[in-house]
DNA sequence: CTGTTAGCGCTTTCAG
DNA sequence: CTGAAAGCGCTAACAG
């Protein structure tokens, strides 16, 4: 059903019908309430595309991530839908699988008017930064979350990377470690890094040097990360400690530690960044940094709409960094 | 940039353009190459909204699930996705935290017109199916995964639960469980029901008689599933094997059977679904059924794609059963 | 093979 | 406060 063949029902035109569904101040309460109490009825709802033609608005943001068959991710997905859906948005998702050529494919899609804003985290591959920029030329709202970059000067939302890479080997160094090594699951993701710097100030504060040889900069090859880690945990190096900055790294270590008869936590004690509850509650011997990921997708979503309100302000300065949480098993929290 | 004004700097009409993009067969070669060269040059692509009103298609499927983060719906979205981005169509996530009411009001909204297709996944409050029946009735494609009805006459795929059933409790009475208690996670989901009696097969098959005592029925509330759960393994009753049809409830388990110093596996053997790599590699003591997710997703969207393709045909015996796998711990393959 | 034209359904002036 | 009319940008029918 049309508009206009609603508005004949209730003998008024078209253009009171839109005025009305749209909550327009120039409409009487009566007729609006005649004309949303018939909508409700006949469940009429205005064709969505007519509407976006004309105002050129689209209730619609995009999200593009690296994956999402990764708890962080996916929960952070439930944080941003639940704002969307809230503000009565609608939420496409576009995943890269850490492809640039992918990602890129994606945003030049998003250049036509598609989306009211886009919410992005970036490929690990990503190395150039030219189409996020082209969004923003274009005055295409953007923020970024959890995997962003300083070459793009927009609004970003990430973890307090920092402190969770101190705070996790605090907690190695107080319970007794000595030599830690430090998985990156990138050499060049800023959270990353950031991760790292945490972990070096951490040592810095208990008078350890910083040794290069025990920092594993893995990749996204999980075959080539085997090899490399393998290598590390053979050699042994009197390593005591890990501190893994991805969840993936810790199943490979426990894999291999499994494989080389090492005991975890008893030769090797572990601290991982995880967002599976599940780790925690079957895996005494892991210690997990959990992200705020749901709270974070809220936020990046709130920081999003701010900006498809206020288009015309600057936004790039907002930098919003989020603590996560040391869980220890033993001090782990029930249901 | 519009179409004509694209068009003017070929000195073309906007017609020819529009079919040209759309690889009309009444364009010549070397107009739709012109057309194209010029299109990949200043990344042109005609407005989306006005195409999707004229055409009164628009690219677009949606994805309704209870919730994402539970690795089984996340990898079936991978899937999806997948399978959209595949055939240039853009997929809108909507999710109903298994909330009949916010189910509803997705369903209904979705009779506007936004998409061309729906892939869903029922909450577990869902009794009513009035609304999907009503996408149906207005020629809305629509395939159900996993969470079911055989009330909604449509394309469904799902995992084999009665196979996957029997297979995990099979494992249960083969490495000597007796008394094997089945977690359901809910009392009516079909899936579950599936579960179950594939549950109780294998039980007979053993010549075990099943005992309705041991089936715990849990429900989406966590708290009241602590009670029931801790009240059957604090009697004990000799439970010697638990089956737990949701990953949520194994994670209750380990926590209960460690406030009651209750030694997974010794004392209790456990399998479960679960979708989670973690699981496995950290947890020998847990024994997994894992879902193709992936693989459903990526089923489930081609199925919905070939309805959107060919509107007329009749769907409603499509019915696609995918099998699960046992992972038992020791011989769980590496990355 | 290419161009002209009408109209998809809505919203937004603007006139009453 | 309500209605008439124009037009958002595209595509499909039709004419050439």
């Amino acid at each position: 059903m049309t508009i206009k063949e609603f508005a004949k029902i209730l003998n008024i035109s078209a253009a009171t019908v839109s005025k009305a569904l749209n909550d327009s101040h120039e409409i009487s309460a009566t007729t609006k309430a005649r004309v949303i109490a018939l909508a409700n009825e006949l469940n009429f709802q205005p064709n969505p595309h007519a509407s976006s033609l004309r105002k050129n608005k689209n209730k619609t943001i995009a999200v593009v991530i690296p994956e999402i068959s990764n708890n962080f991710f996916s929960k952070a997905i439930d944080g941003i839908e639940s704002i969307a859906q809230e503000k009565g948005y609608h939420t496409l998702i576009y995943l890269t699988h850490e492809n640039y050529k992918k990602e890129v494919g994606v945003l030049k899609h998003l250049l036509n008017g598609r989306v009211d804003g886009v919410l992005a985290s970036m490929s690990l591959e990503t190395a150039d930064y030219t189409y996020y920029n082209e969004l923003l030329d274009k005055n295409l709202p953007l923020v970024l979350f959890d995997r962003i970059s300083d070459q793009v000067e927009t609004a970003k939302v990430c973890t307090d990377d920092y402190h969770a890479g101190f705070i996790g080997t605090k907690h190695l160094l107080d319970t007794g470690c000595k030599k830690i090594s430090f998985l990156a699951f990138s050499e060049f993701a800023y959270s990353c890094l950031r991760r790292k710097e945490g972990y070096i100030d951490a040592l810095k504060a208990y008078n350890i040097d910083f040794d290069e040889s025990l920092v594993v900069n893995c990749t996204y090859d999980m075959v080539s990360n085997f090899s490399l880690l393998n290598n590390i945990l053979k050699k042994r190096k009197k390593v005591d400690g890990i501190f893994s900055s991805a969840e993936n790294l810790a199943i490979l270590t426990y894999q291999i530690c499994s494989e080389l008869a090492i005991q975890i936590p008893k030769e090797i004690r572990l601290v991982s960044f995880s967002n599976m509850q599940l780790a925690s509650f079957m895996s005494p011997s892991l210690t997990t940094i959990t992200q705020p990921a749901f709270e974070m997708g809220k936020e990046a979503a709130l920081t999003l709409f701010k900006i498809i309100d206020k288009p015309r302000t600057n936004y790039k300065d907002v930098f919003i960094e989020m603590k996560s949480n040391l869980f220890i098993r033993n001090s782990t929290k029930r249901y």
